[in-house]
RNA sequence: GCCGGGGUGGCGGAAGUGGCAGACGCAAGGGACUUAAAAUCCCUCGCCCCGUGAGGGGCAUGCGGGUUCGAUUCCCGCCCCCGGCACCA
C-alpha cells in the first residue's frame, strides 16, 4: 500500500475540484428539449445495503465510460441512477438493531450517493428515483389496480415457496433450485392464498420477443427460453368408465400413443379423490397423504425415488380402445401440464423406470429408420427420438412427424383431444408478508368481498409506526390504524390487505420513471417515454438474467397494452457484466474477501480505480481483483501526469532551439500513432465494448509520446505534434479517468470541460501504415520479412521475396512447387 | 441428463474477415540514481536445444484427427472447467 507522500499527482485535490465543478454546473443534466440525438445509458440501480461494493464500481464504471463517450460524440445522454430501496434487509436491520427501516434506508442512500459522487460518475441526479418513497410506490399500486381491472392480478390459493429464514413467500424464479435467492435457505412448501400477476398471458410474446434482442448475450436468451419452457404437443382425454369422467393428459409425443400402457396422475390431481373410492380406499388415501407431504419436502432437495400405487381403476386408450391402468405416482407434477400423463415406458426413461419397478408392460412403437423393436434393459438404452412407427395400427410405417399430425387431426375430429402449447413459466406470485414493501391496494370486506382501493385514495402508505419483533407474520397485521378501514363500496368496517409487493415489481418499470421522475399524473408521461426509450444500452450483472430482466420485459408489454407506451422491448441491447472475484470466488462478506472501494479511493483515487477495473478484463468476463494491478494503473496515470507537466510549457515557450533538426521519422511515427489511437479507442468503445483494449491502446500512445518526446521537442513542428499527442491522450482518457483529464485539459489552455469536447477525428490516411510488412514463409514457417508499398503487385511481391538473400540461401537445392501471394500481407513459398 | 459459455506464458488478458501467436499491464530478474530505502528511470522476460558470441533451430493456443499453401480462428471426435435448468410429460 502506497503512502500519501509518494503521490506523483495530487488526485484528492483534482478529483474534489472537478466533482464540485460538475455539480455546480449541472454538467450531467439531460434536457428533455435538446435537438441532439438521444442516448439512454442505464445500469441496474443498486439496493441501498449500506456501502457500494466492487460489483457496483465495475457496473457503473462501464456505464460511465459509455455515457461520457456518447456525450463527447454529441449525444444528449440520459444517464440516471436511483435506489431499489424497499426490501427485507431494512426490516431485518430493524429487528436486529431497532433502527427504523426508513431511517436505515435513507441513511444508506445518503452514504452511497456520496460514494457514487466520489467515483465521479456522470449521473443526472435531478432524475434520481427512490422506490421507498410514496411518490414512487404509489405507481406500483396504480399499475396493480390496472392489472386487477384486466384480470391480470388475481388471488390464488396454491402451494407456494416459503423461505423460513426470510419468513415470506417467494416467486418460483426466486426459489430456483429449492434455495431462497436472497439467503440461500432451503425453501419449504406452504399452502397459502396470495396475489399473483398473470405473466403467463405474455409467455408467447416474451419468447417471440427474443427476435428483437439480437444484442443480448446468447446464454441469457437461452436461460429465459428455458425458463419460459414452451412445449408443443396435444391434450388427450382418456375415458374412465367407472367414474364416467375422463382424464386429460398433455403429451409432446402423440406418436407414441399406441405404447401408452398406463396413466399416471399426480397425487395432488383433483380427480384423485374420486378415483380412490372403493375397496382399497383407506390404503390409497393413506398413500396419497404420505406422498404429498413427502414429495413437497423432497422436491427441495432434488430427485426422489419413483414411488407409485395402482388405483385399480382403468381408463380407455382412445386410439387402441384398450383398457389402461390408472396409477398415482410421485414423479408427476401437478404444476405442469394437466397433472396427469400417459406413460410410454418404451420411449421415456422415467416411465420405463417406473414400469420396471412395478412390472407394467412395455410396448415399443417407434424405431429408428430401418430399425426394429428390441428388448431394452435400462432407461439409457431407450429410443427416445422421433423415428418410424411400428405396432401402431393404421399408423405403422409413418414417420413420427407424419403420425403426430394425423393422430392430432383424428383426435380433434373425434372430440377427445386437440393440439396444445404449454409453458413451464407460471404466474408471478407477488405477495410478501413483510413490512418494508409496497402495500397491495386491496380491501377485504365481509359484505362486498375483495374491493380495490379507489385510485383517488392512492398511495396506500406504509405506516411509519410499527413493531419489529421478528415474530411470524407481517408487522402490518398488528397495526390497527392500518388494517381497519371502511369498505370503499359499502362503507362498513373492513380489513386492509396486509401483504406487500415483491420488490421486483418496483424494478420492473423504474427505467420508465427516470424519463419523467416528477410527474404526478401518471407513472410517467407518454411524451418523455417516447423521447427517451428504449434504453440504448443496459448494463448489469447476469444474476438477473431471468428474474429482473423477464419481469421488466413483461411490464413493458403490459404498460404498452395499458396505452402508456408503444414500446415492445425496453432493453434492445443488454451487456451482461461479469462477476468480480477475488481469490477465485465471488467477493462476499461471508467469505471475508471483500475489497472496500472506499479504501481504494483513499489510496489511489477514483480515476485509478476506474481505469484498473476497466483495463483488467473485458466487461462481460469475470474480473479478478488484485492489488498490484491498480498499483500499475496508478503508476500509469502518474506517468501521464509527468508527460503533461513536460509538454504543457512547450506550447508557450519561444521558438524551438535551432540546433536541433526535426526527425521526420519520429514525427510521422507519432503522428500515425495519434490517428491510430483515436480510431482504435473509438471503435473499441462504440462497436465492441472492449474497454480493456481501448485502455491498452491509450497506454501505447502514452508510451510512444514518452519515447519520441526528447527528439521532437527540438523542433517547432515537433512541439506542435507533442501538444496534439498530449491533447489526444487527454481526450481518449476522458471517459475513463474524467478528473485528471479535466485537470489536464484546463491546463492545456482549454476553457470548456473535456466532457463537452468533441471526440477527436482521425485521418484514415495518416492512421495507415505507409509501408506494408510482408511476411515471407517457406512451407508456412516465417523465414523473413520485407517492407513494400501497399499497392505492390503480387508478381512484384513474389519476385522481391524470392530475391531476399536469406530466402535464396534457404531455397538452395530445393524446387519451388508453388508460391502463394496475398497482397500486402504474405508470400508463402511451398517447396 | 439437457441447454449455454470457456480452456492461449508465472498471472490478468491481446490477436474485427484463416495470414508475424503472446499487444497492453502485472509479477519476476538485472542495472542506474541513493549513505540506504521508497519512488522514478533503463534493460531482459513463452518453453527447449545448438553457439564463447553475433546468431540459428525446434516445440508451443486442453487432447486427437481433418480441410487448407497456411488454423488460436473453420469442421469432426474426445477430455476438463464454469454458469443455468433439472422427474416439465
Amino acid at each position: 500500500m502506497r503512502q500519501d507522500e509518494d503521490r506523483t499527482y495530487d488526485f484528492p485535490a483534482i478529483e474534489a475540484r472537478w466533482q464540485k465543478t460538475w455539480e455546480e454546473t449541472n454538467a450531467f443534466r439531460a434536457p428533455d428539449d435538446s435537438d441532439r440525438p438521444k442516448y439512454y445509458a442505464l445500469e441496474m440501480y443498486p439496493y441501498p445495503s449500506g456501502r457500494i461494493h466492487m460489483g457496483h464500481v465495475r457496473n457503473y464504471s462501464i456505464g460511465d465510460v459509455i455515457a461520457r463517450f456518447k456525450m463527447m460524440r454529441g449525444f444528449n445522454v440520459l444517464h440516471p441512477i436511483g435506489w431499489d430501496a424497499l426490501g427485507m434487509p431494512a426490516e431485518n436491520a430493524a429487528i436486529k438493531s431497532g433502527i427504523h427501516p426508513q431511517k436505515w434506508t435513507m441513511d444508506n442512500v445518503a452514504h452511497m450517493k456520496a460514494q457514487l459522487k466520489r467515483m465521479g460518475f456522470a449521473y443526472d441526479w435531478s432524475r434520481e428515483v427512490n422506490t421507498c418513497l410514496p411518490e414512487y410506490y404509489k405507481w406500483n399500486q396504480w399499475i396493480f389496480l390496472k392489472m386487477h381491472e384486466r384480470g391480470l392480478a388475481y388471488r390464488k390459493e396454491s402451494w407456494v415457496n416459503w423461505c423460513p429464514a426470510c419468513r415470506t413467500v417467494l416467486a418460483n424464479e426466486q426459489a430456483a433450485g429449492g434455495a431462497c435467492w436472497r439467503c440461500s435457505s432451503g425453501v419449504e412448501q406452504k399452502k397459502m392464498e396470495q396475489w399473483v400477476l398473470k405473466i403467463t398471458d405474455y409467455a408467447e410474446e416474451l419468447l417471440s420477443g427474443h427476435a428483437q434482442l439480437g444484442k443480448w448475450p446468447e446464454h441469457v436468451l437461452a436461460m429465459q427460453k428455458n425458463w419460459i419452457g414452451r412445449s408443443e404437443g396435444a391434450y388427450l382425454n382418456f375415458e374412465v368408465p367407472s367414474i364416467k369422467k375422463s382424464i386429460r393428459v398433455f403429451t409432446t409425443r402423440l406418436d407414441t400413443i399406441f405404447g401408452a400402457t398406463f396413466l399416471v396422475l399426480s397425487p395432488e390431481h383433483p380427480l384423485v379423490d374420486e378415483l380412490v373410492r372403493g375397496p382399497r380406499e383407506a390404503r390409497l388415501r393413506q398413500w396419497v397423504a404420505k406422498t404429498v407431504a413427502a414429495a413437497r419436502a423432497k422436491r427441495e432437495i432434488g430427485e426422489a425415488d419413483k414411488e407409485g400405487i395402482d388405483t385399480g381403476v382403468t381408463a380407455v386408450n382412445p386410439f387402441t380402445g384398450k383398457p389402461v391402468p390408472v396409477w398415482l405416482a410421485n414423479y408427476v407434477l401437478m404444476e405442469y401440464g394437466t397433472g396427469a400423463i400417459m406413460a410410454v415406458p418404451a420411449h421415456d426413461g422415467r416411465d420405463f423406470d417406473f414400469a420396471k419397478k412395478y412390472g407394467l408392460p412395455v410396448v415399443e412403437v417407434v424405431v429408428p429408420e430401418g430399425g426394429s423393436p428390441s428388448p431394452r434393459e435400462s432407461a439409457a438404452e431407450l429410443f427416445e427420438d422421433a423415428g418410424v412407427l411400428v405396432n401402431s395400427g393404421p399408423y405403422i410405417g409413418l414417420t413420427s412427424y407424419e403420425a403426430t399430425k394425423k393422430m392430432a387431426a383424428w383426435a380433434n375430429g373425434n372430440g377427445f383431444g386437440e393440439p396444445a402449447v404449454t409453458y413451464r413459466l407460471r404466474d408471478w406470485g407477488i405477495s410478501r408478508q413483510r413490512y418494508w414493501g409496497t402495500p397491495i391496494p386491496m380491501i377485504h370486506c365481509p359484505a362486498c368481498g375483495i374491493v380495490p382501493v379507489p385510485y383517488e385514495d392512492l398511495p396506500v402508505e406504509i405506516p411509519y409506526k410499527a413493531e419489529f419483533t421478528g415474530e411470524s407474520g407481517s408487522p402490518l397485521e398488528k397495526i390497527a390504524s392500518f388494517v381497519n378501514v371502511a369498505c370503499p363500496k359499502c362503507g362498513r368496517p373492513a380489513r386492509r390487505e396486509t401483504d406487500t409487493m415483491d420488490t421486483f415489481v418496483d424494478s420492473s418499470w423504474y427505467f420508465f420513471r427516470y424519463t419523467s421522475p416528477d410527474t404526478g399524473a401518471l407513472p410517467f408521461t407518454r411524451a418523455a417515454a417516447d423521447k427517451w426509450l428504449p434504453v440504448d444500452l443496459y448494463i448489469g450483472g447476469v444474476e438477473h438474467a431471468i428474474l429482473h430482466l423477464i419481469y421488466s420485459r413483461f411490464f413493458t408489454k403490459l404498460l404498452r397494452d395499458l396505452g402508456l407506451t408503444t414500446l415492445d422491448e425496453p432493453f434492445p441491447h443488454y451487456l451482461a457484466q461479469g462477476m468480480v472475484l477475488k481469490d477465485g470466488t465471488a467477493m462476499s462478506k461471508s467469505k471475508g474477501n471483500v475489497v472496500d472501494p472506499d479504501e481504494m479511493l483513499e489510496h489511489y483515487g477514483a480515476d485509478a480505480l476506474r481505469l484498473f477495473i476497466l483495463f483488467a478484463s473485458p466487461p462481460e468476463k469475470e474480473f479478478a481483483w488484485n492489488e498490484d494491478g491498480i498499483e500499475g494503473c496508478y503508476r500509469f496515470l502518474g506517468r501521464v501526469w509527468q508527460l503533461y507537466q513536460e509538454i504543457k510549457p512547450l506550447r508557450t515557450e519561444a521558438e524551438a532551439p535551432a540546433s536541433f533538426s526535426p526527425d521526420p521519422a519520429a514525427f510521422s511515427r507519432l503522428r500515425k500513432k495519434i490517428h491510430q489511437t483515436i480510431r482504435k479507442v473509438g471503435e473499441d468503445i462504440e462497436m465492441r465494448f472492449h474497454l480493456n483494449t481501448a485502455v491498452s491502446a491509450i497506454m501505447e500512445l502514452a508510451n510512444a509520446v514518452r519515447k519520441e518526446k526528447d527528439i521532437l521537442r527540438g523542433s517547432g513542428d515537433g512541439r506542435v505534434l507533442l501538444g496534439e499527442a498530449m491533447e489526444t491522450l487527454i481526450l481518449a482518457l476522458a471517459p475513463f479517468t474524467p478528473h485528471i483529464s479535466e485537470e489536464m485539459w484546463r491546463g492545456m489552455g482549454r476553457e470548456s470541460l473535456v466532457l463537452r469536447a468533441p471526440w477527436p477525428k482521425f485521418d484514415p490516411e495518416l492512421a495507415r501504415e505507409e509501408l506494408a510488412v510482408v511476411v515471407v514463409e517457406i512451407n508456412g514457417k516465417v523465414r523473413d520479412k520485407f517492407e513494400t508499398a501497399h499497392d505492390t503487385s503480387e508478381e512484384a511481391m513474389k519476385t522481391a521475396a524470392l530475391d531476399l538473400p536469406r530466402i535464396r540461401q534457404l531455397l538452395e537445392g530445393t524446387t519451388v512447387r508453388k508460391v502463394v501471394v496475398i497482397k500486402g500481407k504474405i508470400v508463402n513459398i511451398v517447396v
